[in-house]
DNA sequence: TGACTATGACTGACTAGTCAGTCATATTTA
DNA sequence: TAAATATGACTGACTAGTCAGTCATAGTCA
């Protein structure tokens, strides 16, 4: 039963991430219609999880966003601890998938972190994925095994291919401060604190994450000269 | 034995006492103690918020740490949610108050920044205060109050202060990106970053927060000509 | 000063309620 | 129909908040 259910656990990881199954067809087959059931615990808990956090989130309210009964949950993850694990895995893998699909290294570095942030600016922040990230830094601290794999999957591989394009663009002359390629952080900072400043404080001050990003890069490469 | 048990409970509850008054004046009066408890109350309910969160924190785990019964923590908080609230007023409002006795404005701009920075990173980065910070970033949205009142007292006021001290290197000469003005934010990510990594990730990648901010300023500042 | 009373800070057993996890039963599929 | 799934009522552990009772201290009086 544990095997079968993490079977199908990796199979659902993709049809779960975008949208649930909201009065689809009834599905032919089991394996589909447990898979549809599947994803919309995934999406119905993450939902929860990020507005209540992990402690305040109720099983009995994942169920019913879900529209599935409470046992169900069960019958597809250990319990509300490793639930909450398996899912910030189900919905990060993807993005890591996506990211790690690097766009070819045309044009300047310049260009190639420009379309990282425009990518990063549409995908992530102000977005459920921007909020997953708030969540993380929340709840890390009580959850190793989420903060290891985030670490190891997702903040590792972005700061090694962030350095790999800083000496890149040093190697150009496109970027003078050298010791940046030490600190890949410092191009990252401002966009994860977009990410935080989105769900914190848009409301009293809203933020420009696009215009304020571009600053950034000025900063970094000099002021563009075309317009 | 009501009674009885009673009596030998407040003893034991008293030898208990780890915390506050070990071996400290008895403390004449009785306003004086109580404000003794109160602050062990609020010093151990720091602790326990920011190790379990709000919802998993317990006000038994919270008394016992303050060497108090549970009782005594109502006769001093409306309940548990207000106590949060009040708390990280209580813990900031001083943090302010220091902040807002600004140095006087001697030497050059950068000087006053790494004045600052140096200063965050004794006061902030790796301590309470930092993990407060990420106790903030992790309830905000459950606690609107918090939040507004962080942005409020910290936030706004933070990024007016740094604003100005950009305006003025913008026209000392000493900075080159004007565009920077409209977003301090850009200067202080790299600090905010370093309070999340040190929480998060020390113990698979520790950050050298001092050497990263120095970076950060020769990035905006330009590298330093002295040693 | 010493005895006697009043005060209110403090206690912790208790109540009322919540919620993760279970399992006997019902439903659906092949 | 047998097997596989799904259900939701139920259980027991746990906890926020209460309150009747205690007792060290402050205040008063002789």
């Amino acid at each position: 039963m544990m095997k079968k259910s993490t079977k199908l656990a990796n199979k659902s990881a993709q049809s779960a991430e975008p949208a649930s199954a909201r009065g689809e067809v009834p599905a032919s087959n089991r394996a589909a219609r447990a898979q549809e059931r599947r994803a919309a615990i995934v999406e119905a808990a993450m939902e929860e999880f990020i507005a209540r956090g992990f402690a305040a989130t109720r099983l009995d309210d994942i169920a019913k966003r879900a529209g599935v009964a409470k046992g169900t949950i069960y019958l597809h993850f250990k319990d509300k601890e490793s639930m909450f694990e398996e899912l910030v895995r189900i919905v990060i893998v993807p993005v890591v998938a996506r990211l790690t699909a690097l766009p070819p290294p045309t044009g300047s570095v310049r260009d190639l972190i420009e379309a990282f942030a425009s990518n990063f600016l549409k995908e992530v922040i102000g977005t459920r994925r921007g909020d997953l990230v708030r969540l993380i830094v929340a709840e890390g601290p009580r959850f190793p095994a989420v903060a290891d794999f985030y670490y190891r999957e997702v903040v590792s591989r972005g700061i090694a291919a962030m350095r790999a394009l800083i000496e890149l663009g040093i190697a150009r002359g496109e970027i003078r401060e050298k010791d940046l390629a030490r600190y890949p952080q410092i191009l990252v900072a401002p966009a994860m604190i977009a990410v935080i400043w989105q769900s914190l404080f848009a409301r009293h001050a809203p933020l420009d994450a696009q215009d304020m990003l571009r600053v950034h890069l000025d900063l970094i490469f000099g002021e563009r000269r075309t317009t």
